[in-house]
DNA sequence: CGCGTCACG
DNA sequence: GACGTACGTGACGCGC
């Protein structure tokens, strides 16, 4: 037993900031939000927990932040400037936080004019010079300096502990993050800048940069000095000219060592805990489980709710029972897989997995793309460390090796497909769109399912730091079980040396696969009560659980693209791109790259000499669509002949030429990949290819659509939902002029006109249809004034107009962000949460780009949850009208695309409508009805 | 990899 | 008073 001092510094200030966001937003029982009091709490009882344990502290400290100025302003004013202030309903946890500290009757150390990571530094010097051992309880990356000082014979060494991720940080997870040793992270730091600290950096230079340049050079210094010496680029220049900043930017990261310590070390020292006070603490706020475990009986009236305004249906538990009931389990060990080569063994887990009701699965196959990848093994997971992977298309590693001993795969699939179809048994994956696709390829229906990725997302959209929250499984592994995975390119290496996972060797993707597994049987076991904790089940539910296998088959069906049609366009394109080509260097007098905004900008304003360049913040003349729209107004004739090129060149690069690509040599037709996660408002999204934003607008792009065909003997069929955001608008705002527009089936443009200028005519309409969509959008008096061609004052004139007349939509502008500020979410009328993390952001820009996507995103969610109902539903309605022939091909927001015997269109007609127009229903009833469009032709652009 | 640009709803 | 910001996406080419 180690006899030595471990001294725990806890980064107090940083954690409630964390568990802020990670919590949701709990009450005590006087109404107090206690959210994030309740997570440091936890966290302060897990660490005297380990108060016994043979490496646990003996001595510990909570350091907080106080004030907000400190030596580092006088370096440099615009530190920290960049700060939002703390939500409302975080500030009055601060000085619960101290109360808290107290409870436990642990020591607190504040100074004024020092940051919390300063004191940590300082502390953590000195009791290392003493031989100590130190554990800061933080994950912030300025700290990571600190991890290692192990030097001077016998002192002691400092790591980090994050408790949120329950990871241990040492120098090998410091090395890993930074690229270099904790030495050199100042230096890295003092490079890439911090936004959030507002450390200037180098501009252009981030994380891989910075950390490249540090490995190289072995430090700041040597880099900036090596600078001169460096081949002519970007990186030089702004290396030399910089320098400065990067030195300023050091100083900034540094962590002052020296800080005369308040309150000595002996102080520190942990002895029993005293029960009273913190009897008294747990039971003021409501902790009851706490409470319980100190053996106290918990007060009856103690059951703080968590006040999302839910139904009864789904009413919260008891305050902090979600944490509570956060299973220990082991830590995940990779190394303890077994690998299912024979019969007997598959028939034993499959055996396991009816026998659990529910398990994990994940398919490892050769290439991203579903409809491409051949499958080369699945992998199960029936519990905490039970899981399995079952190669099935593994081959040897080159080819002179034989391939290793694998069950065959039909036989190994036939054994699988009961357990995988059953209706017993639940099957969980993560993205588990994917795994349906391929498997269905293989005659496997799965079903049921969950999908830990939209669990997350339903959960968590919009969280996070950036705004976007990743859904991804490292991520999610990380961020709720503090595991950090093996990473695909661990097994399969990247670029040139990549190889197929059919050539990773048994043992290795034993690990890689059934860890994947295990993970996400894991993530499964929070998230699923966090869902109905959180309010969030009905969505999950009722909304995109259901669309997860209708999307696959979409995916699965693909649409027919005529190569040909494609061909010939790309060929017009070409003659005429280059022709436009000959010309534009004519008139610039000489070659250049027209494709290279730098390029043309230069040629336009320098070379050229129009007038009205302006540069941007990266010092590059601006050369979009408006710019040139202006100067090409002004009688510059090479600005419409860029226009032309640049239309033409975009065309052919991004769709004529790359559909062609994207033709599935099996199938011979186009299958995108819908992202169910992909967008914050709960739209899909869609990728490789994109067929959500195929050219329409313009004739010479809506020729693409041509291509889009249906099979010989049938018809494409196209539904769009009619203006339906702002038909959502007129319902959620409740906006009677609208509403009765709508009713009556007028031109909605046409009304607003009248009710805001008496008179309709072509410019009225107009500009009532620009205001209109300004509204959907979030409205802003430059924004408004910019696509209207007027002043902002004007602007604003006629928005306080349109309040005037409508004034349910300043109503709803108003509720809308009080809630959002309040609750940090909006709501669909569905129930589904979007997060704005940055809605209370000192930066005003930050701020008002949050309010304006907030004011969206209820109205654009709400129909993004529309159209998947009417998704979901759609193949059993068809299927009871026996149009089981129809299918289902695209989807573009407020449009499906469907594929279709010509003998069908009929019948199918009236079904789509019904099920589109009544797709709100039984859930919400609007006040407004839904307006669905239908249209029938040989190709996508002859059925609209 | 970051940026500018532009296709869609 | 200014921010060449109206919301939400994905893909391409350039230049490093």
């Amino acid at each position: 037993m180690d006899s030595r001092n471990h001294l725990y510094l806890v980064d107090g200030s940083a954690y409630i900031f964390r568990a802020y966001h990670r919590l949701p937003p709990l009450t005590n029982p006087q109404g107090v939000p206690v959210g994030a009091v309740y997570g440091y709490t936890t966290m302060l009882w897990r660490l005297a927990e380990d108060l016994h344990q043979a490496d646990g502290p003996t001595h510990l400290a909570v350091i907080l932040d106080k004030g907000s100025i400190t030596f580092r302003n006088d370096l440099y004013d615009q530190y920290k400037a960049n700060r939002p202030p703390p939500p409302e309903d975080l500030k009055p946890q601060f000085p619960l936080i101290r109360d808290a500290t107290r409870a436990f009757s642990l020591a607190c150390i504040e100074e004024e004019g020092l940051e919390a990571d300063d004191l940590i530094a300082s502390y953590a010097r000195a009791a290392t010079a003493q031989g100590w051992d130190v554990t800061i309880v933080s994950s912030d990356k300025d700290l990571m300096q600190l991890v290692g000082q192990c030097a001077q014979g016998g002192a002691g060494c400092v790591d980090m502990l994050d408790t949120m991720k329950n990871q241990r940080i040492g120098i090998p997870e410091v090395v890993e993050k930074f690229g270099v040793p904790p030495e050199l992270v100042g230096d890295v730091l003092a490079l890439m800048g911090d936004a959030v600290d507002n450390v200037p950096g180098i501009r252009g230079i981030g994380p891989k940069t910075a950390t490249k340049l540090i490995q190289e050079h072995g430090g700041l210094e040597q880099a900036l000095a090596a600078a001169p010496g460096m081949k002519a680029s970007k990186l030089r220049e702004s290396l030399i000219e910089q320098a400065d900043m990067a030195r300023l930017s050091r100083q900034l990261v540094a962590l002052k060592e020296d800080c005369p310590l308040p309150v000595p070390l002996e102080d520190f020292a942990l002895g029993p805990i005293p029960p009273e006070p913190l009897a008294a603490f747990l039971t003021t706020h409501g902790f009851t489980s706490l409470l319980r475990k100190l053996g106290a009986p918990a007060p009856v009236t103690a059951s703080a709710g968590a006040g999302t305004g839910e139904s009864a249906a789904s009413a919260p538990a008891p305050v902090e029972s979600t944490r509570q009931a956060l299973p220990t389990w082991p830590a995940i060990d990779r190394d303890a897989y077994p690998c299912v080569q024979t019969m007997e063994a598959l028939q034993d887990w499959i055996a396991r997995a009816f026998a659990a009701r529910t398990v994990a699965i994940d398919t490892e196959t050769s290439a991203l793309d579903s409809m491409r990848a051949d499958l080369v093994g699945v992998s199960l997971a029936t519990g905490a460390g039970e899981a399995c992977y079952i190669p099935l298309g593994h081959r040897g590693a080159d080819m002179f090796a034989e391939a290793p001993v694998q069950i065959p795969r039909e036989a190994a699939l036939a054994a699988l497909k009961p357990l995988l179809e059953s209706d017993a048994v639940l099957k969980v994956g993560q993205n588990i769109k994917y795994d349906l696709t391929v498997l269905a390829r293989h005659g496997i229906a799965v079903a049921p399912i969950d999908d830990t990725m939209v669990m997350s997302f339903c959960l968590d959209a919009g969280r996070g730091e950036t705004g976007v929250a990743g859904h991804g499984m490292d991520e999610l592994a990380s961020r709720h079980l503090g595991h950090t995975t093996m990473l695909f390119k661990d097994v399969c290496g990247t670029g040139k040396k990549q190889i197929s996972f059919a050539e990773v060797p048994l043992a290795d993707a034993t690990r890689y696969a059934a860890e994947d597994a295990e993970v996400t049987w894991r993530l499964h076991q929070l998230f699923a009560p966090r869902l109905s904790d959180e309010g969030g089940t009905r969505v999950y539910q009722r909304v995109d659980r259901p669309l997860v296998p209708v999307v696959a088959q979409m995916e699965r069906h693909g649409i027919r693209v005529d190569r040909e049609v494609l061909a010939g366009l790309s060929s017009t394109f070409a003659t005429e791109i280059a022709r436009l080509e000959a010309v534009i260097h004519e008139k610039a007098g000489g070659p250049f790259t027209i494709g290279s905004p730098k390029q043309l900008g230069d040629v336009l304003f320098d070379k050229l000499g129009y007038k009205g360049g302006k540069k941007g913040k990266s010092g590059q003349y601006s050369t979009d669509q408006s710019v040139l729209e202006t100067l090409a107004g002004q009688g510059a004739e090479v600005a419409t002949l860029v226009l032309e090129w640049r239309q033409l060149s975009k065309l052919k690069s991004t769709y004529t030429d790359a559909l062609q690509a994207a033709i599935n040599p099996d199938t011979g037709r186009v299958h995108t990949s819908y992202s169910l996660v992909g967008a914050q408002t709960g739209r899909l999204s869609s990728n490789d290819p994109n067929l959500q934003n195929i050219p329409i607008r313009t004739e010479i792009g809506r020729q693409i659509r041509e291509a889009f065909v249906a099979e010989p003997g049938h018809v494409l069929l196209s539904a769009d939902y009619s203006q339906i955001e702002l038909r959502l608008a007129a319902h959620i705002a409740d906006v009677a002029p609208l509403r009765e527009a709508f009713e009556q089936g007028e031109d909605i443009h046409a009304r607003t006109a009248r009710e805001l200028f008496g008179e309709v005519n072509r410019d009225t309409r107009g500009r009532a249809k620009t205001i209109n969509f300004a509204i959907l959008y979030g409205i802003s008096r430059w924004g408004l004034a910019t696509r209207l061609g007027t002043s902002a004052d004007e602007a604003q004139a006629m928005i306080d107009r349109y309040f005037e007349r409508f004034p349910g939509i300043q109503r709803y502008i108003h509720e809308t962000l009080e809630s959002v500020r309040a609750q940090g979410y909006s709501e669909t009328l569905f129930g589904r949460k979007t997060w704005f993390p940055r809605i209370n952001s000192k930066t005003q820009a930050e701020r008002q780009g949050s309010e304006r996507a907030a004011i969206n995103a209820p109205i654009q969610g709400t129909s993004a949850d529309i159209i998947k109902r009417a998704m979901a539903r759609m193949g059993p309605a068809l299927a009871e009208a026996g149009l089981s022939r129809v299918k289902m091909l695209l989807q573009v927001h407020d449009e499906l695309v469907f594929e279709l015997p010509e003998d069908d269109v009929a019948k199918a007609s009236e079904i789509i409508h019904a099920v589109m127009a009544g797709a709100a229903a039984p859930a919400v009833h609007l006040t407004v009805p839904l307006g669905v469009e239908i249209g029938v032709g040989p190709s996508w652009g002859a059925a609209h």
